[in-house]
DNA sequence: AAATTATTCTAATCGCAATTAGATTTAGCC
DNA sequence: GGCTAAATCTAATTGCGATTAGAATAATTT
């Protein structure tokens, strides 16, 4: 086959992929308004009632939709928990490294477990349908929905174990502390607090500096010896 | 109407009100060991499905059994659920008591505090299934069935509450902790700890060691100013 | 062993939720 | 204004789950 011959259809062919392209950028701006609104709305819903308990019809009804319609954005139930599931991972991820880059040179460990800490609660207060969402329904899921999320589950357990491999490092944790228990403790206290941040009337600051500071230096008052 | 008259109609009633409290008796004993295992087993499947993801059918198949016969133990699906909560707190709250009365007298505040957060992580680790399904659940289930638990639940947290207002008392706290964050911190770590610890290979001693410690001195080691 | 009671099962009802195909509407484009 | 594609809706379909009524079975009592 000739260049020439070639020529036409290679025409037809770049206008046809332009016409595309062009199609395809200008819905998916407006496309991505509605994927967003629907993503929303099932963080929302399966955050209050769990996985199980969301019914398309309802997200669908949230934003005036019929259930129907969500399948022009997302192919199916799982594929929306996939993407709210993503999300509330990035978010947090995200969310942690802006506030640890925020600090300056070399920072302390306690200002970095308190940055980290910050971040990580920011986030859940920012994103808490999402972050719910993914607490609640985490082993509660289809087992292909539920490794969706892993990847990036990992990198973030990874961050952690870093910054407590180098911490020991440098010496400024106690080497009687178990590593892993104490990430494991630290994530409990605050992926707990979506669960109760709302009722408290603390603020993200408070329960940051709070957690960050029992963390470091715990809560009990040396020197004394009376049974309470 | 003479007491002669009534004589043969009072014999009457004992003997029936005799004879129903002898079956019922009798029954409840067998009644009760199928209702167990049926409890048992929906504790199980909610734990790892949720309540929603869990349908009568699995719980009945899971001990041998189908689907309509449950309806002769429990009245209904959240029946099931209301007991399984109730369960779940009763057992914390009792095994929580256990450890602390273990103790001798005038034990000290890190010792109540150590035996508070081994009979919690116990009674986690011992029912798995009944707290990781009260966990797992804990708000998304229909409000009726929420509420079940909640007398117990508040119940448990009153015990807490007045453990650390004793200690402030004591002057065994730091004046800088705050007791609500504090409390709530904890409960974080331990509760989200039923989410790991079957993987983690510690003890349930090596892991209440290590919160209690932690919580009590932090993890920090002092008098280092370099960053990590 | 007959009768009664307890327990379980069978088979249907009822409703509802996910998904889909095709109709309809909406919005940008020539 | 008509044309084309995007977006939404309508109206099934399909399957499944909770619940129930009544039949069948097992256990106990008399």
């Amino acid at each position: 086959m000739q260049v020439f011959i070639l020529f036409p259809t290679i025409i037809r062919i770049l206008d046809f992929v332009l016409t595309i392209s062009k199609t395809t950028i200008r819905n998916s701006v407006k496309r991505g308004k509605t994927r967003l609104l629907i993503l929303d709305a099932a963080a929302k819903m399966i955050s209050l009632h769990g996985y199980h308990g969301t019914f398309l019809k309802d997200i669908a009804a949230s934003i005036n939709m019929k259930a129907g319609s969500l399948y022009y954005h997302f192919d199916s139930k799982e594929a929306l928990m996939h993407e709210v599931l993503d999300k509330s991972v990035k978010v947090i991820y995200d969310t942690v490294n802006v506030e640890v880059e925020k600090l300056g040179e070399q920072p302390s460990f306690p200002e970095l477990l308190k940055a980290a800490i910050r971040g990580h609660l920011l986030a859940i207060f920012k994103y808490p349908d999402y972050t719910l969402a993914s607490i609640r329904n985490y082993g509660v899921i289809p087992d292909s929905v539920h490794k969706a999320a892993q990847k990036d589950r990992d990198a973030y357990e990874e961050f952690w174990r870093d910054f407590f491999d180098k911490a020991e490092i440098a010496g400024v944790i106690r080497p009687s502390v178990d590593k892993n228990l104490l990430r494991l403790a630290i994530f409990g206290s605050m992926n707990w607090s979506s669960l109760w941040y709302e009722k408290s009337g603390a603020s993200v600051e408070q329960i940051a500096e709070s957690q960050a500071d029992l963390f470091l230096n715990g809560c009990y008052q040396k020197g004394e010896t009376s049974g309470i």
